[in-house]
DNA sequence: TGTACATCAGTGAACGCGCGTTCACTGATGTAC
DNA sequence: TGTACATCAGTGAACGCGCGTTCACTGATGTAC
């Protein structure tokens, strides 16, 4: 048994990972605004030109950090969705809905960097890595068994897709950030989502979407 | 009839304005994170100290930003509610809706800085102006309505409206950074509006609520 | 109408800071023979 | 087992930059009398 912090030795073991670590502990104290490679490297006890050998530099940290929430944003939707992979389709878009909240309220800061970095930086790049690891697949496919069984009118599967996600998305925005518990102290996460997305209301929208009157 | 612009006066006339004004652009075109205050007073053609004057420091203008922002928002949702008056309150909460994302869209730079700068900043400024607006109390009388009306069981009201401002919420964020146009092109805000809060929907999230299967 | 003065708005030089990036380097590790 | 060498990981000095903030200043405006 070895100790297990070689700190006498040159290199470090595993110099990304610990990067990326200290990366989302910057976004949360200090907020994305001010990450930078010399905070990282020095949180990760190592020289600040370090950080350059292995992201290329601080647009790659960051790219490098969002591409690790998306893993394991696909990863935890997945797990969630094995549980009930023989449910009708519902139930598992309800399961993917949850697990979407889950995943913001328990990796704030891959959310934020992910997600709300702003306008005029990544965004670009968030929305090829959803490309890329099937989450907008992913929704459409279930949405469109809900088609297939005949529970949504074809020309509304696409706003019925829309509708859900930007539920998930916006409780994920309000609760990371802090707004539901600053507004609504004492609500928690699996109560919001039996609201948003609880069976007979899934069911419902499904169905009813398109029939509303027009705004 | 003077020349529109008065450029050789030592004072500018609205300096304040004008550097909002430049604040805005620098959001749509650099993000957020690259606000400062010499390039905003470099957009203004004034001298780099010029801003502190007005609004102390960095911090001031952001906060005077967000809060011109707060002030549109309030202003075009009391529009929308004036339209409908007389109506019943599930199409206030309607009209209210609509007005919140059609803000967000009409109004990018604003909801980023009011609602998107992240984690660590400026949040808890942020959740005050929602409040001092009145923007939660005016959400939360409107579903009172609805109870006082039978139409929400009042141990229901709170998710209700807390699932009507995530969908608010995450709608706008969706459609002001760029996803779901990206993801389903050629989708109008109308139609989405439609799908978020048309009537039938409504009525029946207030309806159904705690009906559903739990997650 | 004119003068004195206070107040306000904007200037420009100066400061110190943290940053991203480059570059020649050195320490450590692995591999070929 | 030992040696030579290539490759990789991390160092530290140096650069130039844009920034926020301070401060004594000056130009313009308004107000009292």
């Amino acid at each position: 048994m070895t100790t297990a912090t070689p700190e006498s030795s040159y290199h470090h073991g595993d110099l990304p990972s610990a990067l990326l670590a200290a990366v989302g502990d910057i976004v949360i104290e200090k907020g994305a605004a001010n990450v930078s490679l010399r905070e990282a490297a020095r949180r990760a006890g190592v020289s600040h030109s370090a950080p350059a050998h292995h992201f290329g530099d601080k647009d790659g940290m960051l790219a490098a950090f969002s591409h690790q929430g998306f893993d394991v944003l696909a990863a935890e939707v997945g797990a969630a969705l094995e549980v009930v992979a023989d449910e009708p389709p519902e139930v598992r878009i309800q399961a993917a809905g949850a697990a979407y909240v889950r995943f913001a309220a328990a990796n704030p800061a891959h959310f934020d960097v992910m997600f709300r970095t702003g306008l005029g930086s990544v965004e670009e790049a968030s929305h090829d890595e959803m490309k890329n690891t099937g989450a907008m697949d992913l929704l459409k496919e279930l949405v469109g068994e809900m088609v297939v069984e005949g529970r949504v009118p074809a020309e509304h599967a696409e706003h019925f897709a829309v509708s859900l996600w930007a539920s998930a998305h916006g409780l994920a925005s309000l609760w990371v950030d802090g707004a539901i518990p600053h507004m609504f102290p004492g609500m928690t996460l699996d109560e919001l989502l039996d609201a948003a997305f609880g069976e007979a209301m899934l069911m419902f929208r499904a169905t009813s979407l398109g029939e509303g009157v027009t705004v």
